[in-house]
DNA sequence: CCCGCCTGTCATTCC
DNA sequence: CAGGAATGACAGGCG
C-alpha cells in the first residue's frame, strides 16, 4: 500500500510540474495554507463537508500518499499514473533537472555585505556567476526530491510572486460565499427531517461521494508547484556566459589605467623582475606573513566588507550546515569542485590587447602588498620617499590568520584561488612579503566585498587542495545546523532564505504533522469531530485526508458510514466483505431500520435484507433486537442535547437506554479510533515528508556552496590575471618593467590605478584595515 | 494454518 | 461532573 501511496504522490508531483509547465501556475501552497476550503473543493473536489467521504478514501486519494488498494477509482488512478509518467519522461530528458541557483546575497536590501554594494561590471559578473544554472542534476533530487525547488526559487526571489491569476483571493473567497450558499441551500435543514428525506439523502450523498473521489486524485505536490518556472536554458553553467559583461567593463578601466599608469608612473627605478613565474612563487609571502601580497591586493575588497569575524562565523554556520550534505552528494561535489574550469572563460575574456603580452613573470604573488587605499596619492612625498618594501617590514602590518578582512582575504586565499593547489601551497610557504603589490582597486570594491566574505569560505576547506578534506569533514560532522544558517551576512542570509525556505514547507508540514498533535484543540473548540477540512491548522494533505468526520456533517447530514442501505447503491462495495467501512456509502446501516424508499429495489427484497443484515454491525442488530426506535446514525452523530431530547420523546426501557448509551459511545469512540490512526498515519507520513525535505535542504545548500565557491575561484583567478596583465605591461621610463616585489598597483577610488611602493602600499593597508572595520560596524 | 492488516471495541486518560 | 476526544491494547475478520 505504501508503494501505491508513493506512486501518487510522486504522480501529484509530477502533475503539478506539468501544470507549470503548460504555464498554469497552481499555488496551492498559498491558498491551503490559508485554509480557504473552496479552493480545496475546486482542486480536490467535494470536500466531506458535504459528502461524508470516508476519510480512508480521501486519505489515500487526497492525501497523496497513494491509493488505497481498496480504492474503487483505479481507472483514474492509472491513467494519471499512465500520463504521470509520460510528463516525468519529459522532465527527464527534456527539462533536466536544473537549478537557478539565484543568489540573492549580492542582493540583499538590507545592507548585508554585498548585497547593498552598487554593483560594478565585476560585480554583476559575480553575481551572475553565482547564479549559474547547475547543469544536469546528479541525481540529488531524483524522483520525490525535486520537492522545494520551486520554494528554493521562491525563497531567492526568483519566481514571480504568487500573484499569477488564475485564482485569486477574491476568487476564493467568492467561491467560498457561493460553496457555503450550496450547502445552506442543499444540504440545510431537510436534513433533520430523518424520516422523509433520509434515504434520498444517502442516495445523493452517495452519487456526491463517487464524483468526490474521481475529483480528488490530484491531492499533493503543492510544493512542487512551478518548479520549473525558473529553469534557465540559456544560462546553462554559465559562468562564461555572464562573465563578459563585467569582463568588458573591466577591461576597459584596465586599459585606462596602463594609459594612466604609462603617461604618469614616476616609479621606474629599481624595477625587477623573477625571472620566471616559479622564483616569484617561491617569494609568494607564506600566510604566516599577512603583509604579502595577498592581503595587499585584496585589501581593497575587505574595506567595505564586515567585520571577518561575522563572516567567518557565517561561513561556519554554513559549513556546518553543508557537512551533513557531504555524504549524499560526495560524489558532485568533488565533481564541481574539481571539474570547475579553472577561470578558462575568465582567463580568455580577460585577454590582453593583442600587442601586448602577458609577462609571465608577474604574478599576483609578487604584486602583495601593503593595504591599498583608495585615496591613496601616488604622488604624495611619502610614496617618493619610500623604501622598496621589504618584506619584513610588511609582515607586522598584517599578522597572519588576524581577522583583518585583508588578512582574511587576501593571505590565505588569493594564493590559492589563483594558482592551482600545489602552486598555491608552495607560493604560500615560500612567499615572502616584500612581494608585490596588491590590485588595490582594480575590482569594484563591492565585488570584492564579495571576494571576501567568499574566501572565506574557501578558507573553510575549499581550497582545491582541502577539498577531500573538507568531505570529509562533511562526512564526520554534519549538519545540524539548518538553524545557524539564518545569519545576517548576505550570504548567509542567501542561505538562510533558502534555508527557511525550506524550513518554511517543512515547516509547514511539520506543522501540518503538529497540527496531528495539536488537532485536539482545534477540534474540541468546534466541537467536532477531528479533521475538519476547515481546521486552519491542516495543510493540504492533512485537511483532504483528514476529513474524516465534520461535525457539520455529523451533525446536520446525518450521514453515517454505516448505513447498509447504500451498499446497494455501491455494488462495487459489495465485494469488500471486510467491514471496512471507510469505504462504505455514508450512512449505510442506520437505514436498515428505515423504511427502504420506494425508489430502491424492491424486487429483491429478501435478498436485500440478507444483505443488510450481514452488513449491519453488531450495534446496529442489538439495536433491531432491542427495538430501537431510531437509527444508530441518529444515537452516535446526535449533539447531546438533541439526543437527550430525543431519548425522552420515546418511553424506553433500562435496557434500550443503557444500549443506545453503548451504541452512541461505541459508535463515537470508533470514528475517534480511526481518526486517531488516520492522524498517527499522517503523522508518520509527515515525519517521512520532513526528513525527505531536510535531506533535500541539505543537498541544496550543497551544491549551492560548492557553486559559490568555485565562482570565488574564478573570479579571484580573474583578479590575478588581471592585476598580472596591467602590472606586466608597466614600464619604466627605461622601458623596464617594474619589479613587483618593490611596486604595486592600486586602485584610486576615482578609478585610476596606481603604481606604487610597496612599503606604502603597506602603510595604506594598514590604515585602511581600521577604517573599514569602524566605519562597518 | 499462519501472518499481517484492518477495523471495532474497551479501558483509560485528558480536556 | 458529564460528554467526548484521544489513544493504547486487544480481538476478530479477512486475504
Amino acid at each position: 500500500m505504501l508503494s501505491l501511496k508513493k506512486y501518487l504522490t510522486e504522480g501529484l508531483l509530477q502533475f503539478t510540474i506539468l501544470l507549470s509547465l503548460i504555464g498554469v501556475r497552481v499555488d496551492v501552497d498559498t491558498y491551503l495554507t490559508s485554509q480557504l476550503p473552496p479552493l480545496r473543493e475546486i482542486i480536490l473536489g467535494p470536500s466531506s463537508a458535504y459528502t461524508q467521504t470516508q476519510f480512508h478514501n480521501l486519505r489515500n486519494t487526497l492525501d497523496g500518499y497513494g491509493i488505497h488498494p481498496k480504492s474503487i477509482d483505479l481507472d483514474n488512478y492509472f491513467t494519471a499514473r499512465r500520463l504521470l509518467s509520460q510528463v516525468r519522461a519529459l522532465d527527464r530528458f527534456q527539462v533536466p533537472t536544473t537549478e537557478v541557483n539565484a543568489w540573492l546575497v549580492h542582493r540583499d536590501p538590507e545592507g548585508s555585505v554585498s548585497g547593498s554594494q552598487p554593483s560594478s561590471g565585476l560585480t554583476l559578473e559575480s553575481s551572475s556567476g553565482l547564479q549559474d544554472v547547475t547543469g544536469p542534476d546528479n541525481g540529488v533530487r531524483e524522483s520525490e526530491t525535486e520537492q522545494g525547488f520551486s520554494e528554493d526559487l521562491e525563497d531567492l526571489g526568483a519566481v514571480a510572486p504568487p500573484v499569477s491569476g488564475d485564482l485569486t483571493k477574491e476568487d476564493i473567497d467568492l467561491i467560498d460565499i457561493l460553496w457555503r450558499q450550496d450547502i445552506d441551500l442543499g444540504a440545510g435543514r431537510e436534513i433533520f427531517d430523518y424520516s422523509h428525506r433520509q434515504k434520498e439523502q444517502d442516495v445523493d450523498k452517495e452519487l456526491r461521494d463517487g464524483a468526490e473521489q474521481e475529483d480528488t486524485w490530484p491531492g499533493e505536490g503543492a510544493e512542487a508547484l512551478a518548479r520549473n518556472l525558473l529553469v534557465d536554458g540559456e544560462t546553462g553553467e554559465s559562468f562564461p556566459a555572464q562573465v563578459p559583461g563585467g569582463e568588458d567593463q573591466t577591461a576597459l578601466s584596465l586599459e585606462e589605467c596602463l594609459r594612466l599608469l604609462e603617461a604618469t608612473c614616476p616609479f621606474g627605478e629599481n624595477a625587477e623582475f623573477p625571472a620566471d613565474i616559479s622564483s616569484i612563487t617561491e617569494a609568494v609571502p607564506s600566510e604566516s606573513e599577512p603583509p604579502g601580497l595577498q592581503n595587499n591586493l585584496l585589501s581593497p575588497l575587505l574595506t567595505g566588507t564586515e567585520s571577518p569575524f561575522d563572516l567567518e562565523q557565517q561561513w561556519q554556520d554554513l559549513m556546518s550546515i553543508m557537512e551533513m550534505q557531504a555524504m549524499e552528494v560526495n560524489t558532485s561535489t568533488s565533481e564541481i569542485l574539481y571539474d570547475a574550469p579553472p577561470g578558462d572563460p575568465l582567463s580568455t575574456n580577460y585577454s590582453l590587447a593583442p600587442n601586448t603580452p602577458i609577462n609571465q613573470n608577474v604574478s599576483l604573488h609578487q604584486a602583495s602588498l601593503g593595504g591599498c587605499s583608495q585615496d591613496f596619492s601616488l604622488f604624495s612625498p611619502e610614496v617618493e620617499s619610500l623604501p622598496v618594501a621589504g618584506s619584513s617590514t610588511l609582515l607586522p602590518l598584517v599578522p597572519s590568520n588576524s581577522t583583518s578582512l585583508n588578512s582574511t582575504f587576501g593571505s590565505t586565499n588569493l594564493a590559492g584561488l589563483f594558482f592551482p593547489p600545489q602552486l598555491n601551497g608552495t607560493a604560500n610557504d615560500t612567499a615572502g612579503p616584500e612581494l608585490p603589490d596588491p590590485l588595490g582597486g582594480l575590482l569594484d570594491e563591492a565585488m570584492l566585498d564579495e571576494i571576501s566574505l567568499m574566501d572565506l569560505a574557501i578558507e573553510e576547506g575549499f581550497n582545491p587542495v582541502q577539498a577531500s578534506q573538507l568531505e570529509e569533514e562533511f562526512d564526520s560532522d554534519s549538519g545540524l545546523s539548518l538553524d545557524s544558517s539564518h545569519s545576517p551576512s548576505s550570504l548567509s542570509s542567501s542561505e538562510g532564505s533558502s534555508s527557511s525556505s525550506s524550513s518554511s514547507s517543512s515547516s509547514s508540514s511539520s506543522s501540518s504533522s503538529s497540527t496531528s498533535s495539536t488537532a485536539s484543540s482545534s477540534f474540541s473548540e468546534e466541537g467536532a469531530v477531528g479533521y475538519s477540512s476547515d481546521s486552519e491548522t491542516l495543510d493540504l494533505e492533512e485537511a483532504e485526508g483528514a476529513v474524516g468526520y465534520q461535525p457539520e456533517y455529523s451533525k446536520f447530514c446525518r450521514m453515517s458510514y454505516q448505513d447498509p442501505a447504500q451498499l446497494s447503491c455501491l455494488p462495487y462495495l459489495e465485494h469488500v466483505g471486510h467491514n471496512h467501512t471507510y469505504n462504505m456509502a455514508p450512512s449505510a446501516l442506520d437505514s436498515a431500520d428505515l423504511p427502504p424508499p420506494s425508489t430502491l429495489k424492491k424486487g429483491s427484497k429478501e435478498k436485500q435484507a440478507d444483505f443488510l443484515d450481514k452488513q449491519m454491525s453488531r450495534d446496529e442488530h442489538r439495536a433491531r433486537a432491542m427495538k430501537i426506535p431510531f437509527t444508530n446514525d441518529k444515537i452516535i452523530n446526535l449533539p447531546v442535547e438533541e439526543f437527550n431530547e430525543l431519548l425522552s420523546k420515546y418511553q424506553l426501557s433500562e435496557a434500550q437506554l443503557s444500549l443506545i448509551r453503548d451504541i452512541r459511545r461505541r459508535g463515537k469512540n470508533k470514528m475517534a479510533a480511526q481518526n486517531c490512526r488516520k492522524r498517527k498515519l499522517d503523522t508518520i507520513l509527515n515525519l517521512e515528508r520532513d526528513v525527505e525535505d531536510l535531506q533535500r535542504d541539505k543537498a541544496r545548500l550543497l551544491r549551492e556552496k560548492v557553486e559559490f565557491l568555485r565562482s570565488l575561484r574564478q573570479m579571484k583567478q580573474k583578479v590575478q590575471s588581471l592585476y598580472q596583465e596591467v602590472f606586466g605591461r608597466l614600464r619604466d621610463e627605461n622601458g623596464r618593467p617594474y619589479s613587483p616585489s618593490q611596486y604595486a598597483l592600486q586602485y584610486a577610488g576615482d578609478g585610476s590605478v596606481l603604481l606604487i611602493p610597496r612599503t606604502l602600499a603597506d602603510q595604506q593597508a594598514r590604515r585602511q584595515e581600521r577604517k573599514p572595520k569602524d566605519r562597518r560596524k
